[in-house]
DNA sequence: TTGTATGCGTTATCAT
DNA sequence: ATGATAACGCATACAA
């Protein structure tokens, strides 16, 4: 059984496809005459195909979401917000993953450009900047969404203040004493992590507290880096006291690693970790955490792209910068004097 | 700057448009005659319309991928497998969510019907077999993976056993003692849910051990059903000394209770959980789980799609069972005899 | 092997 | 308000 077509509605109605077009676009067409329309289309089963409507139409209502890795519960999550707040939009998102692999979000891109999505909402590997820039050029709205691609202009951004955020748990841990703190963090060329790194230093500097280079580590999203980096970390001469996991996609491995190492939480090593997840609840003890406000980041994302879609939106490049929030469990604990000094 | 046509190339190259799209789709062209084409395509920078191509023959070669639920580890990462296992096969895979709606999973197949994929794996709600049934008569392929829908005949299915499954990690809790067994499943309305309560209780009646219909929970994916059901059963007269998830959605909500309960696993409750992630071995003790093999799902649902979209498929379904995997962690204890008895 | 002509389902233009 | 018809970009019989 072949799918109707325009046609098929309009012979059934009795009137010209024209008509049959205007009903679906909400035309101009007299309100006896729509209603035979919509009967025809109802009696005859009928949907328009997309791919036809988006031959001919340069608005494409579809939107594409790019996450950068689904076993990440922060980017599931934000992608499950997103969805919910698409269809409250009433629009149509495409989700697809590029596993962090520069090369599949350069196939994925270049793969966008031939379907006829109007817009984009993406945690950008940040290594594709000339491939984001044809997406811009072919007038597909782009929204950075966590992460962002400085060398993109033109392009919406909404993300947390991740300088901020990384400043207030390095903040908390030298409140307890601390003076020798790790930081597991992200690739240097992703926003997130150099900014994290960065709220991190100025935290120490501020504080009057050195910097220790051998403590600062950027590790790659994929693999085993952050296990790596906790073993190389705890085996240094003068061990950090106090670990901060800035890279959400390593926090289960550093953990992982911390628990065969058999270093106890917090009494040999106070942790925080980036992205709230429930699994962080049920750990011994729960882990302290500084959540990204999921919620507002899909509000905002989704938006924006809509704002852009509709046409009402400024043309110039907007930036949303949310709070994150510190949750204290119990994963910290005060270093009496003479341990600090240590 | 608007993009190059098919039209365009052939000038470029000297052509007819005919002869593009014999190189587009490897037909019979001379080998010099190809190579100024492909020249000429490099040179414009062509790329296919996506929509064009679609609209002539349903030589659709895009599949959606439907899942129920991102928020849970076991989807999201199966999704993950999928789409790598989906590139190597180099098929465009677009992902969708239900989020356990019926409503929104009708909605979004009708969508289906528009768009012109080829085919569709999917982890159906079971709630909407008249909407699959149209899907398949459209002769779009369909592949059911972990979940299928028993009065859509016609689609291929991949999923583990789930009875034995069950049945296996309740011999395990038998052979430790325990004679009071409480089991959280799916709601009866998914293949899942219903197979695994039905192992469950074949288990015990073929160990001669009472079936107690009270410690027996059909559970909602979502919400904090796997919570509450956890409190009425620690609340009965004579609670159960081990517990089976069974329902993947709640076994993060399930844990919580426990924890916010002060049950001590497995001193106060022996606690099996369907499906392994990463966190399930974080947590204290780590949790022993029936643990799927996502590689296997995700590889036989491509292959059976790809099957079929590239033709070469016998035409009746197919369905591949695959075995689950008990993984014995630590969170089973054995019940004294004196116990047992109480 | 290559070119011509036509169709795919819809929207846009321009009459009426 | 409605209708006829030309695009839209590509594939495919069929002819050359």
């Amino acid at each position: 059984m072949k799918p109707a077509t325009i046609r098929d509605v309009a012979r059934e109605a009795g009137v010209s496809v024209s008509v049959v077009s205007r009903v679906l676009n909400d035309g101009p067409v007299a309100f006896e005459t729509r209603q035979r329309v919509v009967d025809a289309m109802e009696a005859l089963s009928y949907r328009p195909r997309a791919a036809a409507r988006d031959l001919n139409r340069s608005l494409a209502s579809s939107v594409a979401l790019l996450v950068p890795d689904l076993t990440n519960p922060f980017f599931a999550r934000l992608a499950d917000r997103i969805a919910t707040e698409a269809r409250a939009h009433d629009i149509q998102v495409v989700l697809m993953t590029t596993q962090e692999d520069p090369y599949l979000e350069a196939d994925l891109l270049t793969s966008l450009l031939d379907r006829s999505v109007g817009g984009v909402i993406a945690a950008p590997t940040g290594e594709n900047p000339e491939q984001w820039r044809k997406l811009a050029d072919r007038g597909i709205e782009l929204v950075f969404v966590s992460r962002t691609v400085d060398e993109v202009d033109g392009a919406d951004s909404v993300s947390i203040r991740n300088a901020e955020a990384a400043a207030t748990a390095t903040r908390r841990l030298l409140d307890l004493g601390h003076r020798r703190i790790g930081m597991i963090s992200g690739p240097g060329h992703t926003s997130a992590g150099r900014q994290r790194q960065d709220g991190h230093v100025d935290a120490l500097r501020a504080a009057g507290v050195p910097v220790g280079a051998e403590l600062l580590r950027h590790v790659p999203y994929r693999g085993t880096g952050g296990a790596d980096a906790v073993s190389d970390l705890l085996g240094l001469d003068a061990p950090p006291t106090a670990l901060i996991v800035a890279n959400t996609a390593q926090v289960q491995s550093a953990l992982l690693r911390l628990r065969q190492l058999r270093t106890r939480v917090p009494a040999d090593l106070s942790v925080i970790a980036f992205d709230d997840n429930p699994w962080l609840e049920l750990l011994d003890p729960p882990l302290s955490t500084v959540r990204q406000p999921l919620d507002q980041l899909a509000f905002h994302s989704v938006e924006l792209v809509v704002g852009r879609l509709r046409g009402t939106a400024p043309s110039a490049p907007r930036v949303v910068d949310l709070p994150a929030e510190f949750i204290d469990r119990g994963s910290c604990r005060a270093l009496v004097s003479a341990e600090a000094a240590l």
